[in-house]
RNA sequence: CGGGAUGUAGCGCAGUUGGUUAGCGCACUACGUUCGGGACGUAGGGGUCGGGCGUUCGAGUCGCCUCAUCCCGACCA
């Protein structure tokens, strides 16, 4: 277990990737760009998948599962997707290893290529649709709503832990509707989803909106995003829901019969998030102690580090934990005693608080005498001593308290650092600072291309809240005339 | 795929103009003292120095090749 964690504010990302293998979420795996997810990792990102699915469940949606694999010509149904994520994709090409015939080890068995290459699927729009079209022949058919929980591949050049790995684990919804409006809705209805899990889960805030033309999904002819602000001021795009269109639809021949008796090709969605989210929540709430975790996402609510002399001190407050364990429990808390007795309190406590465990209960002679125990807070890292009584209620408040707090807090960060920009000398100067900017810009993609040649600014996002950014002005480069402003930003 | 760097114990590193048995910190093992904010002492274990070829009496160190990883670009949830 290492002493420190790198200073936040000296390397942003050196401290993200130390947090991220300290705190025993994940390593680099010895598989180029991929990760190992650890337990405790594994165990957040479950917290995540339970709530989403809930979610899913609640407005309709099913589970269900395809296939890993997608025949190369599956992709190149959609000329924007196949563009789009052709540069990617790992690709299987044969099916058998052998002896090697010159030396030791294994080959690849050349009579095994296989007639058609697999693709392995970095998205599963292509290998979905092939199978609605088996799906659908009335308006009776629709709509399909479904989820898919899987790991895709990308094969990305430069990878990152959780943020972007050659392989990640996320869920995919691929719906399909008889009318334009009714896809639109359930486009919109899934980023909403996923906004209030950023805000009342996560307790990260996040900008809803549209992507410009040039950010959307390949093959999408509307991406709706969430973007949320890490603590350097770079933007990261936590999760995205798309309208297709008919395109997909027209790649693999999905009609029905609507209540005309006429022939209709089905509308569609899709919409995911993925282990990305893991990352969002490292870096929007972490700090130089390492996690912090909202209570709601915490495998591990409440630690309770037991500090003694002699076995029977410990023996005697262990029996005390396991009380106070019990009551906690039957308020729906998770706790953990860490009754380890190789290693001393001081240690225990800052481990837990690198893992991010939002309370701490530690409980020593003192206490036991007193009828007390010491309360510590993740967020603030306050500690007070209060009595064993009531503590159910207590910590119950608490974990509501801390929730509240960390979105708060990471509130107050975002909206300190979103500023309205009017003049392109103070967009180059402020997009060094970080943060968001406000800006108005003329709607053309070339524009949006010069600001990110010249400041590696992107759009993140044109926001739907517009109370902020509905109003007339000049567009920032170009001083066209624009009616709304747009969100830029550098981001991950 | 362009530009730059690095490969030495599980992790982080040092290793001089080539010179004996390759070191240090953390981690690990054993024992003892400790235990209310990352303990200390003593004694241990752990390395084909990324790989190959070469130069040399002698290579972690020099040369060539190769592989891998990381950083900056292009690409991206």
């Amino acid at each position: 277990m290492a002493k420190e964690v790198t200073k936040r504010s000296e390397n942003y990302s050196q401290w993200y990737d130390n947090l991220v293998v300290k705190a025993d979420l994940a390593e680099r795996s010895a598989v180029r760009g991929c990760m190992v997810i650890k337990p405790y990792g594994y165990a957040i990102w479950e917290k995540m998948q339970r709530v989403l699915d809930d979610k899913f469940k609640e407005t309709g949606h099913q589970n269900a599962y395809f296939p890993l694999f997608i025949p190369k010509s599956f992709l190149s149904r959609e000329a924007e997707h196949v563009e789009g994520f052709a540069k990617e994709c790992a690709v299987v090409t044969h099916h058998r290893l052998m002896a090697n015939p010159d030396g030791p080890g294994v080959v690849v068995d050349p009579s095994a290529k296989l007639e058609e290459e697999l693709v392995v699927r970095p998205t599963s729009e292509t290998i979905i649709w092939n199978t609605y079209k088996n799906w659908v022949t009335s308006w009776r058919d629709l709509p399909i709503l479904c989820n898919q929980w899987a790991n895709v591949v990308r094969w990305e050049m430069r990878t990152r832990l959780f943020l972007r790995t050659a392989e990640f684990l996320w869920q995919e919804g691929h719906t399909a509707h008889a009318t334009s409006e009714e896809a639109v809705a359930e486009a919109t209805k899934m980023v909403n989803v996923y906004a209030d899990f950023a805000r009342n889960y996560m307790a990260m805030p996040v900008v809803v909106g549209h992507k410009s033309p040039n950010e959307r999904f390949a093959g999408a002819l509307d991406t709706l995003t969430i973007e949320a602000m890490m603590q350097d001021g770079k933007a990261l795009q936590a999760g995205t829901s798309h309208f297709l269109g008919q395109n997909f639809a027209k790649a693999f021949d999905v009609q029905f019969t609507n209540r005309e008796g006429k022939q209709e090709y089905v509308w569609a969605t899709s919409w995911g998030v993925s282990t990305r989210l893991m990352g969002a929540l490292i870096m929007a709430h972490g700090d130089d102690n390492g996690l912090v975790l909202p209570p709601k996402l915490a495998p591990i609510q409440v630690v309770m580090v037991p500090i003694y002399k002699s076995p029977e001190e410990r023996a005697s407050i262990l029996g005390k934990m396991d009380e106070l364990k019990k009551e906690l429990e039957a308020h729906g808390h998770t706790v953990r005693i860490d009754d380890r007795d190789t290693l001393r309190p001081g240690f225990k406590f800052a481990e837990w608080e690198l893992k991010g465990v939002p309370v701490r209960i530690a409980i020593g002679a003192r206490d036991m005498a007193n009828g007390t125990v010491e309360l510590a807070r993740r967020d603030t890292l306050e500690k007070v001593s209060v009595s064993q009584e009531g503590l159910g209620k207590r910590i119950e408040d608490l974990l509501d308290e801390i929730q509240a707090n960390i979105y708060a807090k990471a509130l107050k960060f975002r909206d300190d650092h979103i500023v309205k920009v009017d003049t392109w000398d103070n967009f180059k100067a402020k997009i060094e600072e970080g943060g968001f900017l406000l800006c108005h810009w003329d709607g053309t993609t070339e524009t949006e291309e010069r600001i990110k040649e010249e400041t590696k600014a992107t759009i993140r996002c044109i926001p739907v809240d517009s109370a902020v950014c509905e109003e007339e002005g000049r567009c920032i480069y170009s001083g066209k005339p624009s009616h709304r402003r747009v969100l830029f930003a550098r981001s991950y």
